[in-house]
DNA sequence: GCAATTATGTGCGCTATGCACATATTGTCA
DNA sequence: TGACAATATGTGCATAGCGCACATAATTGC
């Protein structure tokens, strides 16, 4: 009956992934953890590049990389931060407006699926969903790396706070 | 409502999908749509290359060189179809293995996260999946797109039958 | 029997990424 | 204070996965 479940869920998830990344790579012109840098990066807490790597789960060099992408395409600024080494990253006016559309992009891919159910299943849907991140309990990191491509204008009672903010004082 | 609704649901998708590619790509050592071909072609009734194409969403000549792979290493074996231009695909031995492999891998990425939830729970996700499913109404190439990385054995009751046995004598 | 269609395969390039290495700054501790 | 470890970034190089444009082979439809 578990694996019932998990094979439906994992059902849903490819598709309702494979929508956000098809639409995310539409709007960015990048396909990857690009949208995600560029929606973290969006916090404004000015992550450094290391930071970065650990939310994306990338290689140093892969975020490097990714991170040279958005400045080249003028979406991402390379600000010195305390450290002299450090650098901090801070969106454009034009990343902010390019992460709004992702973020706008990604509740649009998503909605189909929500809608497909009829009112009361939705919301035992938010509810089921609500209590299963909510009993994930995952590490800071985990949590960052879950929450990554998450819209913050509409996660309110979020089950995992990953608290983007926090991360720029206490970097774990 | 209905954003936050979707938000859930995009952080689950997102998370239960990075782990199924994890689990997968491990497994495999191909990344990608790699995995899912394999699974795809098990089915055994050697699909030809466009067929897998439009299954996978890939272009031509990619899905030409993911063949090109899975042949290389052994896993899958290109066999002259009724039509003498047309492959049909076909499972090594070793492809059935890592195909069962990969299907149990996937099956246990995602099982932590149902299992994070309490009995009751656990039905009500079943069930509100399976509604969820059954509500989308996809066509046929979507229906196979959608449930290119099921697991048949565990997929009883199946909400949307994307009938990949019937896909071989009646291509869309 | 010849054109349109279908199906596959190839040359070439690009994007996203990782490994190994180089470099710069900061912290530590004897 | 001076050396050495730790931290943080960047670069050279290579690879995987994929798409576009094109070439080729077989089949279908007049």
């Amino acid at each position: 009956m578990i694996d019932q479940t998990a094979n439906l869920l994992g059902a849903v998830a490819l598709a309702v992934s494979d929508k956000i990344h098809e639409s995310a790579r539409d709007i960015v012109r990048h396909s990857g953890e690009t949208p995600a840098a560029l929606i973290v990066i969006g916090y404004g807490t000015g992550p450094s590049n290391d930071q970065l790597k650990r939310t994306l789960g990338l290689s140093h060099p892969g975020t490097v990389r990714l991170v040279d992408r958005l400045v080249a395409d003028g979406m991402v600024e390379r600000r010195t931060g305390q450290d002299r080494r450090a650098v901090a990253l801070y969106l454009t006016e034009k990343g902010m407006t390019v992460r709004e559309d992702v973020l706008a992009g990604r509740l649009a891919a998503v909605r189909p699926f929500v809608e497909a159910l009829k009112q009361p299943e939705r919301e035992t849907l938010r509810d089921t969903l609500h209590a299963l991140l909510s009993a994930l309990d995952p590490s800071d990191a985990e949590r960052r790396t879950l929450c990554r491509m998450c819209d913050g204008r509409v996660c309110t009672n979020c089950p995992i706070p990953a608290n983007f903010r926090k991360e720029a004082q206490e970097p774990s």
